[in-house]
DNA sequence: AATGAATGAGCGTTCATTCAT
DNA sequence: TATGAATGAACGCTCATTCAT
């Protein structure tokens, strides 16, 4: 029906429905456990408690229920974050740049090894790539949207670049110390990293 | 001799020299445009103008002929940054940081895409991770230890986890555009980062 | 179910089972015509009309599809050696020998170009070594038994020691003239090699 | 000059033929250890201090070397034998039974291992077969040869077929336990191997 | 709809042999 | 003559994908 379903099942029976999701998620827990490359479709299927042909029924391919995990990953992801920002309207700065980053800490809270995943395959896939460049826009988009609401606290004048810049810093100050038990603890990672936030932004 | 060279040739006539060499660039320009999983030994060896053999003879595998190239880039890179930081004890803040980036963005300027390709295998492979993050402490030292020579200008206290914040941002401020035609221009993207990390930094 | 099977595919339902058997008769023609060092998995697969894949997912390797087919050859060859010395306890000497003989013959019966790549195989892999080394107990034990129930007539003492050396013999003789037109013809050696273990035996 | 000798060298200097006899040390010693098929070429110009290059000046290809080195052994083998056999004309029976013993042990016990390599590639390859061939038919006349001095003592009227029933059932016994510890010492096994024999040939 | 057997291109790697120096 | 770098066909094996049942 829709484009880029390529000949796959479009589920609606519960049946169906239940193993299109059955799917995902052994897709999902291998891609975190073992990286896309090292997940086979015959280990899905398996851990998916069903046949490789279904795998195949349900998904044009592997790449496909990556695509499909990491979008249903990201809407949620903007929703929350979304959600988070509206509350915060009437904060000091300070708080509404510790929800900032708890909303962007939870971002990869969702699912931080699958997040890891996707850092992979952006580089070396366009449709992951085109996917991620449109949710980081999103969230970018949201930031400055944010900033919108307190221009006359605000120093910074280039909202859009201001947001980029911040959500860049957030990003690899989360992600990297995932890889190795850091030398500087969370704590004074996280606090320099929303003082620097802060004074960049505010008066 | 070296350690780890695994009955690997280690010629020292030029013919040898040579071909090892058209090997590594190879390698290089492959990876850098297909990303590592995606490019292959024969691919390589084709790309070299030399037999597959010939691959084999002088390294162990694919994944040490990526680590090698990874060695030499950060060897050159770190000491392009002290030599950079090294001149400007007696610069002006502003200035300061303006170098401060101009040797990070060079670091990439040696070859972008292979270290892209460098933050993909980082998070699959446990040699580029420590490899990674031996470098990634190296450069963070090298900041730490400029801002200790102008502690007095400065507003942060925790030196190391200021330089690890810094060089976060810095990284993915440089990764991410690569990616993109971005929407927000490199000078925006770039004076945005500065200012942040003025402000951070300095009184 | 049975150890050692290593991921590979255990078939019950009639079309795997046929393929399977299908890889074990042509694997079994071309160990036997070429050996194993000249026979490939490819060259097995296409014997057998199947993809090279349909032989790893019922095999684990090359080797393992060898044993497979020895550990099969040699079952029946014990079982008919247990059957053949059964039927024979009231019979004379030399129709003792004779059909021990007969046994063994047969033996190499079933499968005389395969017998022979074990031979070939038994020196340099450990797993075949350890294979024909128990067949080889199972045979000479079975000798040993039978003259032990014919104590009296016999003027060996060493009855391990007798089936040894008879069995050793009885291999190689049968062994050698497959590889030539041998000039002295089948008759003239059995009846020889008849003569001397009878004689060997008996008072 | 030759045949078969396909654009080797062959040397006649005094530095020449020292390279040629380290190569085929060199080749026996691996082959001996490793076998055939797990010995190669740069291994062995390696061990024969050389270079690949100078293994093929001298030798056609892997096999050649392999038939050369066997070439030599049987020459040695079969003037030892004929010379063991000469001298014991006026022997007794018993006696001259250890003696064939003798040889044949000392046969292999030139080099045991690299006549188990022998046994292994004469199934697999034909010129190493017609050459083991031609030997064994070298030992089996020398045998009756032998028996033809005596002819009135023996029982056996086919001398030609008896002394290949006694060569086989020598070198499967003295073959055999090659492989293991062997449950049946060695003296168990060759006296009865040398009562059998005895038997079997004198009155 | 669901199964899982079958496919085969492609991978990383080895090594007997050749050839430029 | 001697070297050892270079060659490339061939190997054992994997796995995303297809298809007969």
């Amino acid at each position: 029906m829709e484009l880029g379903q390529h000949k796959t099942r479009n589920p609606v029976q519960k049946r169906g429905i239940e193993t299109r999701g059955k799917i995902l998620d052994a897709a999902m827990r291998l891609f975190s456990e073992k990286g896309f490359h090292n997940t086979n479709t015959k280990g899905i299927a398996r851990a998916a408690g069903v046949a490789t042909g279904s795998f195949y029924a349900y998904f044009k391919d592997k790449k496909s229920v990556f695509l499909e995990i990491y979008k249903g990953i990201s809407h949620k992801q903007l929703k929350e974050m979304a959600g988070g920002m509206a509350g915060l309207d009437d904060q000091g700065d300070t708080d509404r740049v510790a929800v900032l980053l708890d909303a962007l800490m939870d971002e990869h809270g969702f699912s931080p090894d699958f997040q890891r995943e996707v850092s992979v395959m952006r580089y070396s896939d366009p449709d992951v790539e085109a996917l991620h460049n449109s949710i980081h826009e999103g969230l970018q988009q949201e930031i400055a949207r944010m900033l919108g609401t307190q221009k006359e606290r605000l120093r910074v004048k280039d909202l859009d670049a201001a947001a980029f810049v911040i959500l860049c810093a957030c990003e690899e100050v989360i992600h990297t110390p995932r890889l190795i038990t850091h030398r500087i603890d969370r704590d004074r990672r996280l606090s320099n990293l929303a003082d620097m936030i802060s004074r960049f932004l505010y008066k």
